[in-house]
RNA sequence: GGGUCAGUAGCUCAGUUGGAUAGAGCACAGGCCUUCUAAGCCUGGGGUCGGGGGUUCGAAUCCCUCCUGGCUCACCA
């Protein structure tokens, strides 16, 4: 698609002595659109040149050449250069764009030839999924979508917490405790009771946690009795977790968790033996890494087994040798920043490309708080996901129930469901990943505003009208000269730079940025809708805001997909 | 204590990589349904951008310092 920010850089490239690349990065997009489209503020320049920004304004507007381009005008305000592009050509070159790629609107080929992992989710088997465990999920799901989106191979690991001393602890508790819990029945909540009940006496008493550390090196080791269990533990968790997944509509590529690498650490240990930097420090052995500034990485424990650190590298080495990737996102909250920091710098010693070196990267997010403080599964004071969930499903329902209870029953349960988990989905990735979440009912689950159902409800208003005349018109037959007022440019600007907000969410491998951008696109649609009539008399202009209406249904819909919200077709 | 992240309206948050008069939503006050869905639209009040220094044409944004809070700092993940 024709960039106009691209063609100003060039014309003024031609009359400057400035690479036009490093000029794009100077343009921007003024505040009040009756200022210009695009800005090329002119003080930092001012210095060099010994000049006022204004002259040097002046002297570029002078020399440049506009005739033939898509630029109708050039003002000069403060410093700034302002340009004003043709908006007729804006219209064009957008509603074609869209003919032209219908569904696919959006889509580019910038990823091509690349690969690049997703790590999300990651649960920890035999214990609940709860709100906290929602982030990860819901970002590292919108951020596979993104880079699919953007033609990368995309490749989703959920990499399972289903190794590690707590199954030995769980273990240990099961053996003492087992027939008092009806485990078959409510698999998780019963074996949280008992991890609950054994991390307790671990507390009490160190010799429990040594028996349980000893459980783990045996399930590490082969032994029967402890595989049976993991085995079982493993299973009735995954078929839990999976109504959830399902509930949200999440897939993975790949489910191999921590256990996944249980045959891969003893070569990672011995690469890592070869470089003669693990040495041994108090009865484990460790990669020092103080002259990073760091503390020492634990590679093996002192009773010889290994650790998170070991198969997270395990797990490197593997990727790089099997996808080979470009990136590897590891979505997982801030309080794992330090492990992360450690293992990749133990990662450039495994002997993998730099490219893989360099791709490795920790997206890391809040954490969410209840009012009341932290979470603890410990405390029992945790939300579950599937709760919440079946709670915003449930009061969306009530709302259908008093605004359009003529609907038929499956249609009220499926518009419930997309609207009520759109509403989670929506609230979790509005805000910057970084920021911290206080939870709460009422703030989760309102439906006004800038929430997930007020984009749906935008989608549905542009829907009804689509559906009531029948047909799209051709593009032939739509006047580009009848989309020219300031709401219509408005939308159109934002279609226009669909593509690129889907880039820069993927450059900071933040999807609030497309959150925020499907709330603008409501907001200027939603304003139109209410000032214009859509059909109309006059058929010309009916024919080219039902395709302005068409352009803004699709990039809707398109847009709250990569987010992993559902666009229900009523509500 | 060290490291690190955050602090913007009563509340929840944006702020296009240093640009023009700091913006939304919620809440509050008022207006708009005989019309393509009012889960909507329009109008209004609200600010020491945590405090103080500095860098420069220009700072919510960069640097220093202090305050407050989160997370983390050896065999949990």
């Amino acid at each position: 698609m024709k960039d106009f920010k691209q063609e100003i850089a060039s014309i003024i490239s031609k009359v400057t002595n400035i690479d036009e690349h490093e000029l794009v990065t100077y343009i921007e997009v003024p505040k009040d659109s009756n200022m210009g489209d695009y800005a090329f503020p002119c003080f930092r320049f001012a210095k060099e040149l010994k000049k006022a920004p204004n002259i040097i304004a002046e002297e570029i507007k002078e020399k440049i050449d506009i005739t033939g381009t898509n630029i109708e005008k050039v003002d000069i305000l403060g410093g700034y250069l302002n340009f004003t592009i043709s908006k007729l050509e804006l219209v064009k070159v957008t509603l074609e764009e869209i003919d032209n790629k219908k569904d696919d609107y959006g889509k580019s080929s910038l990823g091509n030839g690349k690969t690049i992992i997703v790590e999300y989710s990651s649960p920890n088997i035999a214990k609940p999924f709860h709100i906290g465990h929602l982030r990860t999920t819901l970002i590292g799901r919108a951020l596979y979508n993104i880079y699919k989106y953007l033609g990368y191979n995309t490749i989703g690991i959920n990499h399972l917490g289903d190794y590690g001393t707590q199954f030995g602890k769980m273990i240990e508790g099961y053996k003492r405790w087992g027939k008092e819990y009806n485990i078959e029945e409510n698999p998780i909540e019963e074996l949280t009771k008992i991890y609950v009940r054994i991390n307790a006496l671990c507390k009490e008493d160190e010799d429990v946690l040594e028996v349980c550390r000893d459980n783990f090196k045996k399930l590490e080791e082969g032994d029967k009795y402890c595989k049976e269990l993991w085995e079982k533990f493993r299973e009735v968790s995954l078929k839990e977790f999976y109504r959830i997944y399902d509930l949200l509509d999440i897939k993975f590529d790949s489910l191999n968790g921590e256990a996944f690498y249980q045959d891969k650490t003893d070569e990672v240990i011995d690469i890592l033996e070869k470089t003669g930097k693990l040495v041994e420090s108090e009865g484990a052995r460790i990669i020092d890494l103080e002259e990073r500034k760091m503390p020492p990485c634990i590679v093996c424990k002192s009773n010889g087994s290994t650790i998170y650190a070991t198969r997270d590298l395990a797990a490197i080495l593997y990727r790089a040798r099997t996808y080979n990737f470009d990136k590897c996102l590891y979505v997982v909250a801030y309080e794992q920043n330090l492990h992360f920091k450690q293992v990749f710098e133990v990662a450039k010693l495994l002997g993998i490309s730099e490219k893989c070196q360099k791709g490795l990267e920790h997206i890391s997010y809040g954490m969410v708080h209840l009012k009341e403080g932290k979470m603890s599964t410990r405390e029992g004071n945790v939300i579950k996901v599937e709760d919440l969930l079946k709670e915003s499903i449930s009061r969306v329902k009530d709302i259908i129930e008093k605004k359009n209870p003529d609907f038929t029953k499956e249609e009220k349960q499926d518009i419930a469901k997309k609207v009520g988990i759109g509403a989670v989905i929506f609230n979790d990735l509005s805000g910057a990943r970084i920021k911290d979440e206080i939870f709460d009912w009422d703030t989760m689950l309102n439906f006004t505003g800038e929430t997930g159902p007020y984009i749906q409800y935008t989608y549905v208003r542009t829907n009804s009208i689509l559906k009531k005349t029948q047909e799209i018109p051709k593009i032939e037959e739509v006047d580009f000269t009848k989309l020219l007022n300031e709401a219509e440019i408005s939308i159109l600007k934002l279609i226009y730079s669909f593509t690129n907000v889907i880039e820069q969410a993927s450059i900071k491998n933040e999807p609030s940025i497309i959150a925020k951008y499907l709330i603008d696109l409501s907001k200027v649609f939603s304003s139109f809708y209410n000032e214009n009539k859509i059909i109309v008399e006059d058929e010309a202009l009916q024919n080219a805001r039902i395709y302005l209406t068409y352009a803004t249904n699709l990039v809707l819909k398109n847009g709250a997909k990569l987010l992993g919200i559902n666009m229900p077709e009523k509500m």
